[in-house]
DNA sequence: CGGCCTGTTGATGCGACTCAATTCAGGTGG
DNA sequence: CCACCTGAATTGAGTCGCATCAACAGGCCG
């Protein structure tokens, strides 16, 4: 038998610790919104309506130039929300969002949901948090954009996500990148052929082995001097 | 006569629209701190006890790296609060702050606080909107660091500036910059040598005068073009 | 007066972006 | 099944923005 809408949003950071009533208030406001891959859901400067949460597929969080550069903010996996802050603004999307997968989402209506927000302090609570989770790293990535370089950016990233993947970080270890390395870019502040050069190097100072999407680890301890601003 | 803290506090942005008892209990929270010129008021990393509200003076808060170089997140005003975020967070301050002039601050205990906000939705929804305000400044910081160059990011500083001192932006309006070249610089993502020579092509092409730290516009439509990324 | 901080200007170097060419993998259609 | 196309990735050569290093001028203060 399939999950019941309410069983799914108890899983759901931002509904943690939420009374069952809420819970079935939430569930009914909940609408199903399903986009294929490479779609945008909304736009840098759209009104805000409401917020989503992402069942399954991928989205960027993005701000663009003129001139076609890309920045990607955040990449949004399962079983996080994204558009949050929009709803307390009573204002338009400050980025745009775009699928990189087929997705499934649930949106919730901001009007109804800032009732709610007002009723329950729990789930009031719940959203500070979530904004001061991402205050927090948004402030991680302008350190960095400003006071680091690409290699440093690089194998921070890399360091973090074998520590998703295993917990922990030595030799040997291996993870497959999430996203396509042009992606990867985006997100890091730089382009496709620094990212690819960078990769390079760390190859050949024996720190990391590279095939396709997938790196193996080979000096963490390197590769941790580099994320903290060691030259290379 | 001298104002109450109350009648202080009732300016205050977050605090905007609470019951006098609300009022009442938060007067009685706060605590005074002064801190004289060129002074820390927290680090990086330490545990994060409580936020502030600067009542007078200029307070910056700041991310450095391990070679002395540093980024400066935010420059505070006075009846503006800091060290919010950290307060939901339950954790460290994620970036130092230090006065720049002699400041006066009132400083709130988290624990009382925190009491306070789940008992105050009003309190709650302020809180939020403050945390949603940052965020989108957020957003636009690593929009210009990641997108624009150092005179679209001067530009568009040079026209907020203006905007705040006359709501409007003409040739001829002259504002002064509340920090020293140095620290502007710091705040931009750059340094006082190219801040310097910068401003100096902006005077070269007839967009504005400097005068020590008087800035006169000149040609505002062109500098608004330079903001939005026009090369120059 | 001398020291210090701020700011300006020049010469130089480095990191990263741009532009262009090539390879390769995956998907499509004949 | 192969030919074809498209998007991703890599690599080289050239350029540019900006930081670095260094020298120096002016204002402020002990």
């Amino acid at each position: 038998m399939t999950e019941s809408k309410q069983d799914i949003l108890r899983k759901i950071y931002l509904f943690s610790g939420l009374a069952d009533k809420d819970l079935e208030v939430l569930a009914q406001l909940a609408i199903s919104r399903n986009f294929p891959r490479d779609t945008p859901i909304f736009w840098e400067g759209k009104e805000a309506l409401g917020f989503y949460i992402l069942l399954r597929g991928l989205v960027k969080l993005v701000k663009s130039s003129l001139d076609g550069k890309e920045y990607i903010l955040r990449l949004v996996s399962p079983k996080e929300t994204f558009g949050e802050a929009a709803v307390l603004a009573e204002s338009a999307y400050p980025v745009s969002a775009h699928t990189l997968e087929d997705c499934q989402t649930l949106f919730f209506p901001k009007k109804d949901f800032l009732n709610l927000l007002t009723d329950s302090p729990r789930l009031a609570r719940n959203m500070m948090a979530t904004m001061s989770h991402l205050l927090y790293h948004l402030t991680r990535q302008l350190e960095d954009l400003s006071l680091k370089e690409v290699s440093s950016r690089l194998a921070q990233y890399l360091l973090q996500r074998c520590l998703e993947s295993h917990g922990r970080v030595t030799a040997g270890l291996s993870f497959e990148l999430p996203v396509t390395k042009t992606h990867l870019a985006a997100y890091l502040g730089t382009i496709s052929e620094t990212l690819s050069r960078t990769l390079a190097r760390f190859k050949a100072l024996g720190v990391l082995q590279v095939d396709k999407s997938r790196i193996i680890i080979e000096e963490p301890e390197l590769l941790e001097k580099i994320a903290k601003g060691m030259k290379i």
